[in-house]
DNA sequence: GCCATCCTATAACCAGAAGTTATCGAGATC
DNA sequence: GATCTCGATAACTTCTGGTTATAGGATGGC
């Protein structure tokens, strides 16, 4: 019934003492401002100003509307710098979460680089298998996500449903064998997922392992798993000491290294994508968007970087 | 930029869950809701839900906008309400002023009638002539002034400027002769003017006094005005003394009453009218409106009394 | 796996709120 | 008494804020 325009009008007459001026003070023309006054008169039924002679004077009622209108409008006020300052990257919260390999460098580079562009945004992070991730996606605990998708599970479809949100792809990660020093196979420069089939494996977290036999299903076999851990410090050690061999993403290789594991190529190639994922929604909201450029950004300058230190 | 309506909707949708029962909840329609979220999100040009599957969830920018509207929508509410109480007599506030002699039963009556039926409404009341009470009027000092005029002297013209205001006729208050019981005239059902060319006078108040000039200077003469007193108890007891007689008002003879005194009619017969008068744009303010038809009705009943009263 | 159901989005439309310019009339001023 | 200023009014335009009707996508039961 009685609106914010309303209380502002009001006062400006309180302030300003005529309708001409209150207008002026507005921006407004000096008929907007009559009319304003009438339309308030017929809604609250009551006479708000006294015209005497050439000046107005607010009545009581027309009084307690000018009081009112100050707490009202700085209210809104607040209100609205509070979104600009959420819209103007001022300030904001995004909710982040990666699975364990990406926390190592990939999120925390992009981290630092929202941090220095917008001190103003804060960004809670925690750690999650991309399962995990997406759930908490879904159940709005979370804004932004950094999953991976094995290449030839069918995206959008099996386990994970990611239909309802958007993907940015960050890395290409390439799956690699990993076999001890002194495995026979160490020295070569490619090897054939094929000739694997009575190898001794050790799988990494639930995700991997399905992965791991998916690819010897795709040669034609099962593969004897002896070992399960997510530790890939642990995985490390395992080869290392000649228990069995793994598929193990670059990414994690640059991290976890171990002088007596070799990473080879493998025919046929298989490659992880690392995706950042969130809602349409969510990506037009600044400090996420902010945050998925970030990602971006370091996932480039992390491409780059791998691509030199592969080539010498 | 922002409004109370756009407050409203974001609450009720963090309350209810969802656009339709939010909807449902203000009464609206459920696309009413859907456009006004798209308004206020292309306004503060950031995303404020995050529709997800069948239902939506806010984003931080529309928790911010939801948590503002409590304090924003109740002040606004208390200041509808405070209106409203006024509009609806529960409260307000009237500024009276009345001449000495009114005040002594029409104004008191009046007020009681204005208490009874409307214990909000609070009345200030002061005395005053009528040429202080219309000027507080005209400085918006006073919301209502009880006033006279006399007879023969122009409504609209002359020392009182009455045009700006409107005039409710309360009483006709007869101007009576008030002379010694041991009078000549004393005996007389009507005395003519023109007889008293050779009494002594006393006046009232200034504008008595002119009323009195203006009789005699009809009748054909100047008054010997020997005393002069607003105290109309010390006109009576000069009176009775048998210093002067006076041309007083009935209202007042009615009040101050001494038995060593008469009154009588005079010829012309002169007469004030006792008038309530307000401005055009106050005399629709509720209490303003209920206080001048308490003082109509309380002038109604004072003329009946004053009729039965001569009657017998 | 399909169908019923529930929710949001969109289109098309409509009324009224809210602004404009132009002009009038009344008060105050010199 | 002429002039200047201020408010009221009229006529018109624009856009906000609603409506109904309908489409489309997600969910949940059978």
């Amino acid at each position: 019934m009685i609106d914010a325009a309303g209380l502002r009008v009001m006062r400006a007459i309180a302030d300003e003492g005529s309708f001409t001026a209150a207008a002026l003070s507005l921006g407004y023309s000096q008929p907007a401002i009559s009319q304003m006054v009438r339309r308030l008169e017929t809604r609250t039924g009551t006479t708000l100003v006294e015209r005497v002679g050439r000046s107005v004077r607010l009545t009581e009622a027309g009084a307690v509307l000018a009081r009112h209108a100050g707490p009202v409008l700085s209210a809104l006020d607040a209100a609205e710098e509070e979104v600009a300052a959420i819209a103007g990257l001022r300030s904001g919260r995004v909710r982040l979460m990666a699975f364990p390999s990406a926390s190592a460098t990939l999120v925390p580079k992009a981290l630092a680089k929202v941090k220095a562009k917008h001190p103003g945004v804060s960004i809670t992070f925690s750690e999650g298998e991309p399962r995990e991730s997406l759930a908490a996606l879904r159940a709005g605990e979370c804004d932004l996500a950094v999953a991976f998708v094995y290449e030839g599970t069918d995206l959008g479809r099996g386990e994970e449903d990611l239909e309802p949100f958007v993907t940015t792809p960050l890395l290409d990660d390439e799956v690699l064998l990993a076999v001890p020093r002194s495995h026979p196979l160490a020295t070569s420069t490619q090897v054939d997922m094929a000739a694997l089939q009575d190898e001794t494996w050790i799988a990494g977290c639930p995700r991997c392992r399905g992965h791991l036999l998916q690819l010897a299903s795709t040669a034609g076999y099962v593969p004897d798993v002896a070992y399960e851990t997510e530790d890939y410090v642990a995985v490390m050690g395992l080869i290392a000491e000649g228990l069995g061999i793994a598929v193990i993403p670059d990414l994690i290789l640059k991290t976890v290294h171990h002088e007596d594991v070799v990473a080879l190529p493998m025919t046929p190639a298989s490659r992880r994508h690392i995706v950042a994922v969130t809602t349409p929604d969510l990506q037009r909201v600044p400090a996420v968007k902010a945050t998925l450029d970030a990602l971006v950004e370091s996932a480039e300058a992390a491409a780059k970087w791998a691509a030199q230190s592969s080539g010498r």
